[in-house]
DNA sequence: CGCCAGATTGACT
DNA sequence: GTCAATCTGGCGG
């Protein structure tokens, strides 16, 4: 199962059909020697300019700047004292980038519960289901922005054969969304963050 | 340099 | 359900 990360091709295409494709896939974070992971379950796109929910409509700004980055990359933003976890993904020369939102936590749940300020054996959908819970359960911050998640840095995605039915709600949020629901999740999943008006069953 | 909106969370009415 | 905490980047003065 996977082992390898995920190359710059992956990443080198649409937002939408990055997101989609994450879902299902391995994110990875080696922490201090242990090895903290998670099957991604809830993913959103974002787009360049036309998207009004997106960070790159303020053209020049450093956010939208790192969505221009070759794809792959982390992109690391700062919102609401949480710290939130992308990947720039866009086609060759395109601006965007992918929101990861929820995680299912595979691998080292009690550092990851440590990390989250909870006791050891708290209820595993408490460490990553949300984009400011899994950044803190992780150990992603500001440190991780411009990281290659293509390999040989401290974070990655990894192939795992699993193809869960993926579908598609509005993005959580945003106060202006586009009309094409652009929040990815993995159907059923009980690690999706619960927001309103998303029937997934 | 100060003000403010915002891709959130968790504590409380 | 409501709401404040509290931080970064964009933008105006």
């Amino acid at each position: 199962m996977g082992g390898r990360p995920l190359g710059r091709g992956f990443y080198a295409r649409r937002p939408d059909e990055v997101a989609r494709d994450l879902i299902g896939k391995l994110l990875v974070r080696l922490y201090g020697g242990a090895r903290l992971s998670g099957i991604i379950v809830e993913a959103e796109a974002y787009f360049g300019p036309e998207d009004p929910a997106s960070r790159a409509r303020h053209r020049g700004g450093s956010l939208a700047r790192a969505m221009e980055w070759e794809p792959g990359r982390a992109l690391v933003y700062g919102i609401h004292r949480q710290w939130l976890l992308n990947v720039v993904a866009h086609p060759p020369s395109g601006v965007g980038a992918v929101l990861i939102r929820a995680l299912e936590p595979r691998e080292g749940l009690e550092v990851m519960a440590r990390n989250r300020g909870l006791p050891p054996g708290s209820d595993p959908r408490l460490l990553t289901s949300g984009p400011g819970r899994l950044t803190r359960a992780l150990a992603v911050d500001k440190a991780i922005h411009g990281a290659p998640l293509t390999g040989g840095g401290p974070l990655w995605v990894e192939e795992t054969g699993l193809r869960p039915a993926v579908c598609r709600c509005p993005r959580v949020g945003v106060t202006r969304d586009l009309e094409e629901p652009q929040r990815y999740v993995a159907r059923g999943s009980k690690f999706v963050t619960a927001w309103r008006g998303c029937r997934c069953p």
